[in-house]
DNA sequence: GTAAGTGGTTACCTTGAGTTAACTCTTCTC
DNA sequence: GAGAAGAGTTAACTCAAGGTAACCACTTAC
């Protein structure tokens, strides 16, 4: 039992390796909004999403934070900030390509939750 | 224009409800440790997983960092713990079937950090 | 007897995530 | 001229997340 393969040792490394990616995608999504947002756009893919009516929309959330949480998915490239310039000045937030990669995580904290729900309720 | 159809309403609602849904895995399963906690757990189901390992393992966190979010989770049911009545006392950590539930979201976090890392690298 | 390993706890502290509320500035409408 | 709606910003604050370090109790090995 002393003896260690080199195997397990490939396959220690690989468990590890998976855990820093963990650090790195909750680094990126974590927090309370972030990948509520992203679903929401998601969502909303074919409107015109601007800033009040995502504030209006999204529950719980205050323009501070929304505003926060947008320029740090613009920064890494998961939304896209557009600027129509009509007459009321009007801010267009999009999901980029990039951004639909995160789909499948929020997709599974969906079902997750629902279940969850579900399991709560019994 | 203005008129909505049901259709749409119907659409609208099971937004809400996911964003709701979204919600509660996050206030749940959020936070730095405990979906890493949970991974590091379904990576070592066949071993005997005590305090001192994890904590050893787990790069960064600290013991009573650790000690919280195992308390955490053993409240929500996703892992067991188990006192092993041997000489110097130990702890046994486990995941629970319903804790298996939430491996697809720590693989999907898994993939896109992976994802994530290799398009910083380019 | 002392060091090291088991499983934590406790106190103290810092940071930052997040909230609330007020305010800017512009343009359109009443 | 007042109010509303667009897109935020700013200040002041709270509070929980998280880190650091010391400590406890027990047991075994040296």
């Amino acid at each position: 039992m002393a003896t260690i393969t080199d195997k397990e040792k490939i396959r220690e490394a690989s468990c590890q390796e998976e855990l820093v990616a963990m650090r790195d995608s909750i680094e990126i999504l974590g927090g309370k909004w972030k990948l509520r947002i992203m679903r929401y756009l998601a969502n909303r893919i074919a409107q015109k999403n601007h800033f009040k009516k995502i504030l209006r929309e999204i529950d719980g959330i205050s323009a501070k934070m929304l505003a926060k949480e947008l320029k740090d998915l613009e920064i890494n490239l998961l939304i896209t900030r557009t600027v129509q310039e009509t007459k009321p000045i009007m801010v267009e937030y999009a999901i980029t390509e990039y951004g639909k990669t995160v789909l499948p995580v929020t997709e599974t904290l969906v079902q997750w939750g629902l279940n969850h729900r579900q399991r709560i309720k019994e």
